[in-house]
DNA sequence: TACCAGGTGGGAA
DNA sequence: TTCCCACATGGT
């Protein structure tokens, strides 16, 4: 099955999952820039459960501001403590800062990726998430759900840059639909791609997938 | 109780 | 290049 029809199938099926999530209320209020929010929450996310993430988040407004500002400016052991509910909080607060530094430093408008990439705590998923869903650049956003299900779907088996140079030839390069493209398939795999026992009795793809239709015979 | 969650860096083989 | 490990909280 060509990735746009498994695009328009999850659509269809799960419908549009508005990423990336801002508050942006907050942000109009504090005069704050809403594209801090995806930046921090990018690191914040890093292999913890976006709840998690969001709890820190919530303190960071709350006890603090949701900006790079004041990432950079905080002390590193209070911004360790803001940060905790979101797992590995001593590595992260030193990745927020080096971020921090680096989008707060002159550059040109847009962030490149291989500078984003040399910046400690920013590995290729983090950077793709902040260019695609803070800086509006259609590049591909692969995790571990993508890689699982390019897997067992396509049989396909590809490491990161593999998975991103599959999507961006198949799907013509546009933001929105790179960004939603990614959300659905990390919604697939929570839902029915999952790691240990992958729920297939329901799942949209499963008749055109290569480990559904292995199972049956 | 063990596993998992919107990964990354560093070191060994 | 490809593995392997540490990093940590909170939910199920």
């Amino acid at each position: 099955m060509d990735p746009r029809e498994v695009y328009a199938r999850l659509l269809e099926s799960f419908g549009r999952q508005n990423w990336w999530p801002i508050d942006r209320e907050y942000h109009l209020r504090r005069g704050t820039n809403p594209l801090d929010e995806v930046v921090i929450g990018a690191v914040l996310t890093q292999n913890a459960s976006w709840k998690n993430a969001e709890k820190a988040l919530e303190r960071l407004k709350e006890k603090g501001e949701l900006s790079l500002r004041f990432v950079k400016e905080v002390s590193l052991e209070r911004l360790k403590e803001l940060v905790r509910p979101a797992g590995f909080y001593n590595q992260k607060a030193v990745y927020l800062k080096e971020v921090a530094s680096f989008l707060l430093s002159p550059r040109g408008v847009l962030p490149r990726r291989e500078e984003l990439l040399k910046v400690k705590g920013v590995g290729r998923e983090t950077a793709d998430a902040i260019l695609l869903y803070a800086y509006g650049v259609p590049t591909f956003v692969v995790d571990k759900y993508t890689l699982r299900w390019l897997e067992r779907f396509y049989g396909l088996r590809t490491d990161y840059e593999g998975a991103k140079a599959f999507f961006e030839r198949s799907v013509a390069k546009n933001a929105p639909v790179y960004s939603e493209y990614h959300a659905l398939l990390v919604e697939l795999g929570k839902r029915h791609c999952r790691a240990r026992r992958p729920v297939c009795g329901d799942c949209p793809l499963r008749d055109a997938c290569l480990l559904y239709n292995s199972f049956k015979k």
